[in-house]
RNA sequence: GCCGGAGUGGCGGAAUGGCAGACGCGACGGAUUCAAAAUCCGUUCUGGGUGAAACCAGGUGUGGGUUCAAGUCCCUCCUCCGGCACCA
């Protein structure tokens, strides 16, 4: 027990203590359920006024974890319930809701070990958050609860999946289409199919065409076969079945994270893990790339998050570049394709490199031409793949990899150059091969500089295109003893020092060769040259360049990168494309990149070996799992392993007799123990009859759905959530969805992934029509992490809380420190960390209740500082809120009778605060700054407070002490509704009007003015509002002590800032 | 390495380029009390100055710059937190 809650009965018996403030919390809250005071009503309820506008207040619903809510948790919802409260007092209908994001690996992880139903748990775990949220009094409207494990809402989860299923994205109208749509398209020959299986736009004749352009085979729809139809369907739908890796540990029998291998074993018991590649359903988020970045324009998120996703997305301008294959032609195909995204350097790929999971290695090991080592390549192809991702980035300096005995012909220069298999390029990202350009890009020139690959240098920056002028121009007499390296330093000097571009070297060489050798009492300019000239004199020694010779012959082996011993990979012209006295059918010798850029790129297209490219980091969203605890796909497949949707939703999960995963080395879902479930008939698993004859036999996928299924959506069915026949009705979603949701506050860990997958599921969605809003989220708010003091030892290892204790003196005076260790008395410093189980430093939000009430909760919370800044727990803070409330409730009711206190006539003073304080509390809401709207209603109550005045007085007037309880209301909501009802009133200040405020009574009469002088305030004026200018100097200028100050020093200068400050310059 | 964010009293923090430290905690002093807790009142950046004040000087991670005026804007560096990381 706490000092503050013990012995009450010596307290007044009307004090606002602990136990006052719980009895009065729960009885509100009691009261509000049954008045439903938080519903809200959807268009075209009864009691639905549609005069109001709308306000959607939206948490980040939380995974309801065994361990219930920690102090974390509530931030946000707290900042959401203030301004979801302060909405409706200014007359919104606002849309508050709260839900469980409740599939999830812990629920099922709990079922393995202990054979409880994940459902049970996962309930109970819901229904202690339910409680622990309520305890709050947070406003939310409890009847529009979803839970993604419920089947009605999973239900809708699936239907969207299907809803996807049956689409595909058109590029020609860049959105999404049903795929009825595409195939009567291809039916009416408006849309054919090309010899290389793409899509071409008959009418258009635009896009889609192969590189080069050479005549293209045409297909028509009816003359494709019936499965080839289908294939070609099904390569087109935004939900597919594609393949990706799996790290699979056969002991486990489950797929692991990334993070959860370390050195190709598992983080949990060592056991073997094989990568495998694995059929899984994915979605075809990238086709949305260029939307999902545009549209970050459109939405008020945080700078940081934006950027975020940006990179993610990874959006990178440049071309794609056929390389023809050199000899007889190869399984793998004619040529291979690369991404750059400099084209401009072309001329310097001197070899290429594939990634050990391009298809040309597969092709090669199965038909290894005369040159191929393939023992080398076999093992290396088997060792590289076999390394997680993780691991093969973890090692990241040295390159490795092994020939391919293949040689390709680089379209520039026409030299022939090696093809390597290397792990530094990825298969995930552009082709899977890239041109090495080791002068230009430093990963290049680690693997050329590794395996003797020729470097040849093909870009210049401005200074050593200079120099290469420099030495192109030289005439004899230059190259006389040291003069050259005078002359050229001054003239690369004086090139620099002009951002010349090369078309005026010329002149400027001249206007050097005209210097005289400087002589003593020249000009400042000499002086200048001769530092230019000794900084590019040392740059030209460190290049290791003695004579001019030497430079030359570099010059001329396009050498200067391997000297370097680094890539150039800065902007500048080019060089050696083509080398001097060799052909291409291009050249761009002397353009700056950008210009060659589009050069190499345009001839590429002419020539029929390239084109320009837009590519795109982000990846397809893998999104089958092979768990138990998610939304079953709702997918068959026949014998011959076709699939097809299931329409009758939802498709239920199966019980399990245990949860125990199946060891294996082909990698099992865990569903698939459910035989009798898995094993169906079309008519029993809900097959439409016109789409398999309903004795099919069928086996359903096993596979389930991740987590961020249910949470890609859900603030949709808030909406509408209880709707049977759609996921949502248009007409609600319209009403609350306008413009998007209003305020999201959450934590930034979600900040791609999450935030990624709702918006894409929410275009897709709007493509067709299914919902009215381009982007689910118009703003966007990340609360900051609540931290924890801990202790620290000096050798930075954490003490658990219960492990510490004071200092004694003789500690604290010798080392500063404040706390030791206890038992050893090591001494110990005060840090921030994060909460966590081992330090022991866990705050349950029941305990704080208990102690203080949730609108003391409420409000520490909230006052600790800035909600987007991570703050410490400092449990001895929360005393000075609670008190704060104390106060205020003193400030009208009498502790020891309970009854009102109240002024009979207003103080002007006070009013005026008041109406301050109403809008300084209404604009830091709206800043979402309840720190400083708290703060000045802790001065409010100050003021109000005067020292010695007598209790049971009374200071504010009635009507004032509504006003006040109103303001107090969005923050402590128990609280002001105890008092509002005391000061009269039976209907909830939930519904109150916020109070209005004077405008006139925002300003004072007079204003007091600080005078500086320097810049330093030396006195003090007092004039009206809104003086003058001039007045004002003038007052400022009469004060004795500013005059004092500025002694009879001339006045050069008087600064007035109207209401604000007088500045005078001497 | 790259991209964000942050660095202000003993602590959490406040401050549209305009009086640094609002507000709260803690600490100290006082009232109340037999005593304590709770509650209430006062003081509290540092140094100088004074019986006490007035007053003076310095002060927002480091070093520089812009400005009449900088915690705030610009550049350099340091530290901490978060994210990304062979993306061609």
């Amino acid at each position: 027990m706490t000092s503050h809650e013990s012995k009450p009965a010596s307290a007044p018996p009307h004090r606002y203590t602990a136990r006052y403030a719980n009895e009065l919390e729960v009885r509100w809250q009691g009261e509000w359920e049954s008045r439903g005071t938080s519903r809200v009503r959807n268009p075209g309820d009864p009691d639905f006024d549609p005069t109001r506008p709308k306000f959607y207040a939206l948490d980040m619903f939380p995974y309801p974890s065994g361990a219930g809510l920690h102090v974390g948790h509530p931030e946000g919802y707290i900042a959401t319930d203030i301004v979801s409260r302060f909405k409706r007092m200014r007359g919104y209908n606002v849309l508050h809701p709260m839900g469980y994001d409740a599939f999830g690996l812990p629920a099922e992880q709990y079922a393995i070990q202990t054979g409880v139903h994940p459902a049970i748990t996962t309930r109970q775990a819901i229904d202690n958050f339910r409680r622990q949220l309520k305890r709050f009094g947070f406003s939310y409207d409890w009847s529009r609860e979803v839970s993604t494990i419920d089947r009605e809402y999973y239900r809708w989860t699936q239907w969207i999946f299907l809803t996807l299923y049956e689409s595909w994205y058109n590029p020609w109208r860049r959105r999404a289409e049903p795929v009825a749509e595409l195939v009567k398209r291809l039916a009416r020959g408006e849309y054919v199919i090309n010899l290389f299986g793409e899509l071409v736009a008959d009418a258009a004749g635009i896009a889609a065409t192969p590189i080069g352009g050479e005549p293209v085979g045409r297909r028509r729809w009816h003359d494709l076969s019936e499965d080839e139809r289908r294939d070609f369907i099904d390569s087109k739908r935004l939900a597919y079945l594609g393949e990706s890796v799996v790290n699979w540990c056969p002991k486990l029998g489950t797929v692991l994270a990334n993070d959860e291998v370390i050195d190709g074993r598992s983080e949990r018991g060592g056991h073997p893990v094989l990568r495998k590649p694995l059929k899984q359903w994915m979605f075809r988020i990238t086709e949305y790339s260029q939307r999902l970045l545009e549209d970050l324009d459109k939405v008020d998120w945080p700078q940081s998050t934006r950027t975020m996703q940006r990179e993610w997305i990874g959006r990178s301008e440049g071309a794609e570049i056929d390389f023809d294959l050199v000899g007889a032609p190869h399984a793998a195909g004619p040529s291979i394709r690369v991404f750059t995204t400099r084209p401009d350097t072309l001329f310097g790929a001197t070899f290429m490199v594939v990634a050990p999971e391009h298809p040309l290695v597969d092709a090669l090991l199965a038909d290894p031409g005369p040159k191929t080592d393939e023992q080398a390549l076999r093992a290396y192809v088997a060792a590289a793949r076999n390394r997680g991702e993780v691991e093969r980035m973890a090692d990241s300096q040295a390159k490795t990899g092994v020939p391919t005995g293949l040689l390709a012909a680089n379209p520039a220069t026409g030299w022939r150059i090696p093809i390597w298999v290397a792990d530094y390029v990825l298969m995930g990202y552009g082709h899977g091969a890239i041109m090495g350009v080791p002068a230009h890009d430093q990963r290049d020139f680690d693997f050329a500089a590794r395996f003797g690959l020729p470097i040849i240098d093909v870009i210049y920056p401005r200074a050593r295109l200079a120099m290469k002028y420099f030495a192109d121009q030289a005439r004899p007499e230059d190259r006389v003893g040291e003069r050259w390296r005078d002359q050229m330093a001054d003239f690369v000097g004086l090139v620099t020092s002009l951002n010349a571009e090369p078309g005026a070297f010329g002149p400027l060489l001249e206007t050097i060769r005209g210097r005289r050798a400087p002589a003593g009492g020249e000009s400042g300019g000499a002086e200048r040259r001769g530092t230019i000239r000794s900084t590019w004199l040392d740059a030209i020694d460190d290049m290791g360049i003695d004579r001019l010779e030497t430079l030359e012959a570099r010059l001329r082996e396009g050498g200067l990168a391997r000297a370097d011993g680094s890539a150039y990979e800065g902007p500048g012209y080019a060089v050696n494309s083509p080398r001097p006295g060799t052909n291409s059918g291009v050249d761009v010798n002397g353009l700056p990149a950008s210009q060659a850029k589009v050069q190499v790129t345009d001839w590429l297209t002419l020539k029929g070996a390239g084109r320009a490219r837009v590519n795109y980091r982000l990846r397809d969203w893998t999104f089958s799992r092979q768990r138990y605890w998610g939304e079953p796909i709702p997918i068959v497949f026949d014998m011959q392993g076709r699939h097809y949707p299931v329409t009758k939703l939802p498709v239920v999960l199966p019980e399990l007799d245990d949860y125990h995963p199946i060891e294996s080395d082909d990698p099992q879902p865990l569903l698939s123990k459910a035989w009798s479930w898995v094993s169906s008939t079309a008519a029993e698993a809900g097959i439409p009859p016109g789409l398999l004859p309903p004795e099919t036999p069928v086996r359903r996928e096993t596979n389930t759905m991740p987590g961020s299924a249910g949470s890609s959506w859900y603030f949709l069915r808030y909406c509408d959530p209880s709707n049977p026949r759609r996921f949502v009705d248009p007409a609600a979603e319209a009403y609350w969805m306008a413009g998007g949701v209003d305020l999201y506050i959450g934590g930034a860990e979600h900040a791609v992934g999450h935030l990624l997958y709702a918006r894409f599921w929410h275009k897709v969605l709007s493509d067709l029509g299914h919902v009215s809003s381009p982007e689910p989220f118009r703003k966007l708010f990340h609360q900051g992490l609540i931290t924890s003091f801990a202790y620290q030892r000096p050798d930075k290892t954490l003490v658990p809380v219960d492990h510490v204790e004071p200092a004694p003196p003789e500690v604290t005076s010798a080392t500063g420190k404040l706390y030791v260790e206890r038992g050893t008395g090591t001494p110990l410093n005060a840090v921030v960390a994060k909460m966590s189980k081992s330090l022991k430093n866990v705050v349950n939000p029941d305990d704080v209740i208990a102690e203080y009430g949730a609108d003391t909760f409420r409000l520490y919370e909230m006052y600790m500082g800035p909600l987007e800044m991570s703050k410490p727990w400092n449990p001895r803070d929360i005393s000075g809120c609670f008190r704060f409330l104390q106060r205020a409730w003193r400030l009208a009711v009498d502790e020891d009778s309970g009854a009102l206190t109240l002024a009979p006539t207003a103080d002007e003073r006070l009013e005026r605060l008041l109406h301050r304080l109403t809008v300084k509390v209404e604009t830091d809401i709206e800043r979402l700054a309840f720190n400083t709207a708290i703060a000045a209603m802790m001065e409010f109550v100050n003021a109000a407070t005067p020292p010695g005045a007598a209790a049971g007085a009374g200071v504010l007037t009635r009507e004032q002490a509504q006003r006040f309880a109103l303001l107090l209301a969005p923050f402590v909501p128990h609280l002001a509704e105890e008092l509002w009802q005391r000061l009269g009133h039976t209907a909830s200040i939930a519904h109150a009007d916020w109070p209005d405020h004077d405008p006139a009574l925002l300003r004072d009469d007079t204003v007091e003015i600080p005078v500086q002088v320097q810049g330093k305030v030396r006195g003090r004026i007092t004039v009206p509002a809104g003086a003058p200018s001039d007045a004002v100097q003038a007052a400022a200028l009469a004060d004795e002590r500013v005059r004092q100050f500025i002694a009879d020093r001339p006045i050069k200068k008087v600064i007035v800032v109207p209401g604000k400050m007088v500045n005078v310059v001497v």
